[in-house]
RNA sequence: GCCGGGGUGGCGGAAUGGUAGACGCGGUGGUCUCAAACACCAUUGGGGUUAAACCCGUGCGGGUUCGAGUCCCGCCCCCGGCACCA
């Protein structure tokens, strides 16, 4: 046999021997617990893998592949997110159809996984543009539907002008479209939402229990955006009467003839110090005030809300801009004190939060001090500090009294919030209030690639659910699907598709809206728990059993996407008793990410830069040519627009599968960006190959039957200490692996390979029978332990070792704790708590006799003699302290 | 501004309040080779010494403790997210 690792030598013919073996296919033993570990599904793009997915895929196929060698029925499933513009927008670049494309795609992926040993259940596997899948995409829509959790409405929504269709809130990052990149413009549109909103408390509340990392539950609680307040109710003083009808909805009301609107606040403690309150431009009071402050006022009112409305949102909510706003000519009463206070319209209010009012506080409120100063209104202070001691205004500090508010004067500031809002409520002009950022979840487009939404339209203005047993409403094939940019979707071109009848033989058009790709990734988990179910979606037995997902694997940028629209879809199905968990990921681990070295062209002279960048990005063959000084390089994503792409081909080529894997592992912390580096692969090369000939050395006094022997011989200090190596290697590497920790998963087996290379040299020419038998079961323990890591090696030195099958079905080594426990220990000494010296003792020495061997330490002596020792610490299996002064 | 995560050798990073720098990469010296590559051996935080001893050292300043990379308080910086959300 080989003694280094020749991976083009075995691992494809053991890819092959796990195929035909059919070794990833799940398995449902009775008695055994479940593992469901999964990976976030993929959108398999034309550039196919990069090794940067492969360190997503690897470490999940290594605690999935524990868990099957520890005896648990494991679900490791893949599938294709197919459905979605990235699909369709390539479809149309290569003038191909996109199920056509997907289809291809999706095997180039296969393969690139399989090239890597991930351990996926390909039996299970589908993608969310098959028909036999979204059929229950538009089931589950339906059941949506009937609760009222989807609905349609006018509302102006986020339009990308790239790719012609509406977006939904999570999919804006700062004014642009996340996938496009593209400035979105409003634009008023019936849409579909779902209502997110009704669930916003239980998604918010159902984070604490589970194991996520910290920034992904912080991120979507900030997304959520719970705030306690008060909502009031403000009269528009001397009784202004409505000029146009009012609309409850938009929390304007006509109180006993009078004008009045809604405001939300959620420092109602600072009520007494409103001098004026804010209208957004928006505000559908203002309609009613135009008819009575007169021509000038309303002259200026409209020319505001005209310039307010050519404003892109971006610009508009630029938190450095400077205020703007405009006088009504009207004022309100502030129902605490009574006092008239001036309505403003100033485009820093949004309409689409609160009420789309505000009272203005601006002696503790930022924008409102800002908004004061420049438009010269009064500022008052209501909050000082306990001490009544000076502040600089505005205050917006919590922790004070109140001052200047009447009868409230002297009351601590969240004592104040509670009785002002109780009398409020006594007096019916407000309420206690909670109020959420999080806005319902936009999910039709206006494109061609996605899952049809079985709705009918009626004549008469009617919506109808296409009736269950004729679903799916399968997607057209149709040769021309470009999107057509004037806000219908390019299904409504297609007679046959749109006209319909119902059973009624009324005729109807079908809607022609398809649903965004977060619709179809928001339940594929529950689907791999049953794939093939063609009477319904899943199984509930069978979802019970699987489900929650108990490792979930990818990316941190899905934080309040994916990862909310699933928990929120979990909980619907919840409610209809369709899934016993409120929850559907137990666990989620992120990735970091795989960087390149990227090289980068210093700017020529008057040459201008994208923002952000330093210089202007250059292949690498462009980067030879380039003079040195003007040459620099930068750690970067892989992608293959920057031209920085190692794909696992050339990886798996160069190195070989386990040593790709091996270094995914081994290279940083599971959550840590790393750094590409071929000298770190040739690293993992050369510890591949250290295990190949540390085997091959052990040849030849391996003993098979190690085991039967070795439980009923004492074995000498050499068979001992061997056996205690290898004990708190299986507890070491066990415990890393199940804590994502797989740096230090490898590091232990490379400090075990180190040591047994070192005992073989020592004592393999003159071997002991203790030290045979004892290396004997370390050689077996070290080909299980590497088994998840490197598959392919492991199994190719089971087979050198004479064992016979696959390491994937053997049983993962058992951690003795007993056998692993130290019978001597190194002890530190310390003065002052100072390191000065070291002794080895047996571990049963008792704490005298580690203090007295302390004390004899000629090195610790040199620093304490001669002062008086006050006190002695003694740690056992530690260390000793002298404290000596 | 707010929220979250960080800051440890030349680099990636280890370290339940208990011997800082495991493991790897790179470097240096050597072996092998005609030579190179690969591989192997030794060495590698800084200062200091022939060698030791010893001194310094986990972003900065304080504190708690017999003992702090780790806990507490106050800062600085980096990364990610949100951002006029009342």
């Amino acid at each position: 046999m080989a003694d280094r690792y020749e991976p083009a030598s075995f691992e494809a013919a053991w890819q092959k021997r796990w195929k035909n073996a059919e070794l990833f296919k799940t398995r449902t033993a009775d008695d055994a617990p479940k593992f469901y570990g999964m990976d976030f599904f993929p959108y398999p793009s034309g550039a196919g893998l990069s090794v940067g997915h492969c360190r997503n895929y690897v470490p999940t196929d290594v605690i999935c592949r524990m868990k099957v060698m520890q005896g648990y029925n494991v679900l490791h499933p893949m599938g294709f997110d197919a459905f979605g513009l990235p699909a369709e927008n390539e479809a149309i670049k290569n003038k191909t159809h996109p199920a056509k494309m997907i289809e291809r795609y999706a095997g180039t992926y296969r393969r690139q996984m399989e090239l890597i040993g991930v351990s996926y259940d390909w039996s299970r596997s589908f993608s969310s543009s098959d028909p036999s899948y979204y059929k229950w995409t538009q089931w589950i829509f339906e059941l949506m539907f009937k609760k009222g959790l989807a609905y349609r409405r006018l509302a102006a929504v986020n339009w990308d002008p790239i790719d012609k269709t509406v977006l939904a809130d999570e999919e804006i990052i700062g004014g642009r479209a996340e996938r496009s990149g593209a400035i979105v413009e409003k634009k008023w549109i019936p849409q579909w939402f779902f209502k997110i909103t009704d669930y916003a408390q239980r998604l918010l509340d159902d984070l604490d229990e589970l194991n996520w990392p910290e920034g992904i539950k912080s991120q979507q609680r900030n997304w959520i955006g719970r705030s306690e307040g008060v909502q009031f109710s403000m009269k528009v003083a001397d009784s202004v009467k409505p000029a146009t009808p009012v609309d409850d909805d938009f929390q304007v009301r006509s109180t006993k003839g009078s004008l009045a609107f809604e405001v939300f606040t959620t420092r109602i403690d600072t009520v007494f110090g409103m001098t004026f309150c804010v209208l957004a431009p928006e505000h559908p009071l203002i309609d009613s005030l135009v008819g009575v402050v007169g021509p000038v006022f309303t002259r200026r009112i409209r020319e505001y809300q005209e310039n307010a409305k050519t404003l892109s949102d971006t610009d508009r909510q630029a938190t450095n801009r400077e205020k703007t706003g405009v006088f009504t000519g009207a004022y309100a009463v502030n129902p605490a004190n009574g006092a008239k206070v001036p309505i403003w319209i100033a485009d820093y209010v949004l309409s689409t939060y609160g009420t789309g009012a505000i009272m203005a506080v601006p002696g503790h409120d930022e924008r409102d001090y800002e908004f004061a100063r420049k438009f010269g209104i009064d500022i008052v202070q209501v909050i000082a500090p306990s001490d009544k001691s000076e502040v600089k205004l505005p205050y917006v500090a919590k922790d004070g009294i109140l001052v200047n508010s009447g009868e409230y004067d002297d009351m601590p500031v969240v004592e104040s919030q509670t009785q002002l809002g109780i009398w409020m409520e006594g007096l019916g002009i407000g309420q206690r209030k909670v109020q959420f950022r999080l806005r319902d979840w936009l999910i039709s487009r206006q494109r061609y690639w996605g899952c049809p939404i079985p709705i009918i339209h009626t004549k008469d203005g009617e919506m109808q659910l296409v009736l269950a047993d004729c679903l799916p409403v399968e997607l057209p094939v149709v040769e021309n699907y470009e999107p057509s940019g004037d806000g219908s979707s390019p299904l409504a071109h297609i007679q046959d598709f749109v006209n319909v009848t119902d059973l009624d033989g009324r005729l109807g058009h079908r809607e022609t809206d398809t649903m965004g790709g977060f619709a179809c990734s928001s339940w594929y988990f529950l689907r791999f728990c049953d794939p093939m179910n063609d009477k319904e979606a899943w199984s509930i037995k069978l979802a019970n059993y699987w489900m929650p997902v108990d490792c979930y694997v990818g990316g941190s940028e899905h934080a309040v996407m994916h990862l909310l629209y699933a928990r929120f879809w979990t909980k619907v199905l919840y409610d209809a008793g369709l899934v016993a968990v409120k929850e559907p990921f137990a666990r989620l681990e992120n990735q970091g990410q795989v960087l390149a070295l990227t090289p980068y062209r210093r700017p020529k002279e008057g040459e201008k830069l994208d923002l952000g960048d330093e210089g202007v990005l250059v292949s690498y063959k462009d980067a030879e040519s380039i003079p040195e000084e003007d040459l620099f390089y930068r750690w970067a994503r892989m992608s293959k627009s920057k031209g920085n792409v190692v794909t696992p081909e050339e990886a798996v080529e160069q190195y070989g599968a386990d040593a790709l894997r091996m270094y995914l592992l081994f290279v940083a912390p599971f959550s840590a960006d790393v750094q590409w580096s071929n000298d770190g692969m040739q690293g993992q090369v050369r510890f591949l190959s250290k295990i190949f000939k540390l085997v091959d050395d052990s040849m030849t006094f391996y003993y098979p039957d190690w085991r039967d022997v070795i439980q009923f011989e004492d074995g000498d200090d050499l068979c001992k200490s061997i056996r205690r190596r290898t004990h708190k290697t299986i507890q070491k590497a066990t415990e890393d692996i199940d804590r994502f920790a797989f740096n230090t998963y490898v590091s232990s087996l490379m400090i075990y390979v180190n040591d047994l290379v070192d005992l073989v040299k020592k004592h393999g020419a003159n071997p002991s029978r203790g030290f045979a038998l004892s290396l004997s079961e370390a050689i077996e323990t070290l080909v299980l332990l590497i088994s998840p890591g490197a598959p392919h090696s492991a199994d190719e030195l089971w087979t050198v070792i004479g064992q016979g099958g696959f390491t994937m079905n053997e049983v993962w080594p058992k951690f003795d704790a007993k056998l692993a426990a130290d019978d001597m220990v190194t002890i530190a000494v310390q003065v002052n708590g100072k390191l000065r010296d070291t002794f080895e003792i047996e571990i049963t020495a008792s704490r005298e006799e580690l203090e007295a061997t302390a004390m004899q330490s000629s090195k610790a002596k040199a620093h304490f003699d001669g002062l008086a020792i006050r006190k002695v610490i003694v740690i056992p299996g530690k260390l000793v302290n002298i404290v000596a002064s």
